[in-house]
DNA sequence: GATGAATGAGATTTCATTCAT
DNA sequence: TATGAATGAAATCTCATTCAT
């Protein structure tokens, strides 16, 4: 009869918010965000559809809400990645960090790279969707220049593309690719002293 | 007044069609599939919405279209490329052909790899969209075991994995990218004895 | 934690019920009946939405109920106005009784004109909103008569017509209209013999 | 075979956007704009409900439409109006040219009056609804001041009223309204020497 | 062969109302 | 009594497709 407690409020909204956002990002990464309408994802979170408006301002801004919790998750994700092995070169080490990073979070993936083209949607996203690039490419070029290599920026963006295309390779058939193997061999590259 | 003749019509026929490809592929690989509506096409073409009805049977249908098309194109381009210095090794020339490819159809790239996540998209696609990646690994691999790689299946991975990050970097950038070292600094890599 | 007693509930009752209404009648009579939503009544009233439902059966009960509640004030404001000085011709204290009876409530006469023109939310009133023109109009005629008019029913028309008109000029920027020059002509004019 | 001309284009489209105009001022007049739906205002067009859409960016853009073009056609109306006899004073005139107006676009008016109170329409709308009754005030008090009207201003609001008030109390039942003696009744006031 | 007005299915969004506490 | 999260019917709007010319 008494009105629910504050506590028990804010659960139940972070709950259906919390629901809402796995199913969305569930769908965006497979049928990407144009082909998922939000009766497949209120159906998917088990909800109304109308209770998606009441926690987002549109579809649109669902996918603004993904990606910056998935942002926050990434950096977390790879800094405690990062701060792995101190036996292991820095270079091998943010290698693994990114690959830890990546299969922590394949839909999110599977998202950013479905939607990394679509310059309208990048757009609509605004400041959303960070330029990474800029900050990973700085990152790698350091760790290189640092272990001796002869073209630092060169080779990062080398590296930086590599690491790129064998997550995308992956996240396009988690099943089947070899990413052990591949991790491996570019970790034993790049710890090589001479590369 | 006097009625055109079949040749004219059908010359007629050819430019509207490759019109409306080229304005499709264009808009596709900037606004992606779904974002661009017929009407845009039509528009950006200089030919009325209708018109496109009579060449495809629908939008999916263009889009396949303009897959098999640019598919056919890649094969020749790419055959042509690979046939270029004969001095070079495999690898390397494999390397420098996959990028000259790359640079000739940027716009069906981005297409491409816009769509590449969009697994009903693929669907509808059909057989349009053939799994080159198997192909491609195959080859790289065996060039890669006739230069003496140790690992040869791993080894056509990570390279497979290189060359499409840079392609999607560049394809990111175009302007900006540094592709000719990036070219260069792999050509020589793969070129390399030890490699 | 002790129980309150039944008239404490009574009175919390009240308050909420006389809330609810102020604020809708406030938000009606701004914003029109449609475009006021359950929601901006409850934030208005400081209440919880769903608490509307504990006093009326929907949102048309609630304007019902502003209806019936305010047409009771009008008819009890007007009453009282009109016994006014009875120094004055009834003609004149009719006109006075009408325009302080308008500065009462303003919001309602908002509302009320607001919704005038809607056959369907007049419906959806049923028998709420009485046809006072009718009386009005006979009223103004009897007195009109009494004093001589030459003819009655078509003075009565004219003279029902001014007094609304004012209203609804004045209820449109009561801060800038004249209202009490214009009650002075008004009065003054019907009140002359000749007229 | 041959397309339509541009002439018959136009036509087509010039017809179609007349009958959404017309039915939705039928509608809007009627039930108000909030209670009409756009599949209303189709049904009765007898058109798709998309249509509205190739000719208005939405039902507000219609509504826009609409009180551009009739306020268009009532400038227009009451001009001509107004020309009439020149024997008769310009006040009389003046009323005489109101009531043909009103009469002449029955729905535009209920329309307005529904509208006239709810100040988020209004915003809506922006500047498609002039606010005329300085202009017409304006008007009404030079004709008073040149018929030597001891209080020009103040008679000129009564009489706006006056009008204003007829016209509404005319336009919820023209059935039945004695519009004719009324407005006799009032040119002839307002042509006596003394009023 | 080409046009563009018209269609209508299906998407997004709003909001009165319900319901568990 | 009161709360506000949740519901879902119905609204607005979009856009691939059809059709008369």
């Amino acid at each position: 009869m008494s009105p629910r407690t504050a506590e028990q409020n804010q659960a139940l909204r972070e709950e259906s918010r919390a629901r809402i956002i796995a199913a969305a990002l569930r769908l965006f990464g497979t049928h990407g965000y144009e082909r998922t309408t939000v009766r497949m994802i209120a159906e998917e979170a088990g909800v109304a559809q109308g209770l998606m408006y009441q926690h987002f301002a549109g579809k649109e801004e669902l996918l603004r809400a993904i990606f910056q919790q998935s942002i926050q998750d990434v950096y977390t994700s790879f800094a405690e990645a990062d701060a792995g092995d101190p036996g292991e070169p820095p270079v091998a080490r943010i290698i693994r960090a990114a690959f830890a990073v990546l299969q922590r979070r394949l839909d999110f993936w599977r998202l950013s790279y479905g939607v990394r083209m679509q310059q309208s949607v990048l757009e609509a996203l605004g400041g959303a969707v960070p330029d990474w690039s800029q900050t990973i490419r700085a990152t790698l070029e350091r760790a290189l220049r640092a272990a001796g290599a002869p073209r630092p920026e060169v080779e990062a963006a080398i590296l930086f593309a590599t690491i790129d295309g064998v997550a995308q390779h992956y996240v396009l058939d988690p099943a089947h690719y070899p990413l052990d193997a591949v991790v491996e061999a570019l970790v034993e590259r790049y710890s090589a002293p001479g590369a």
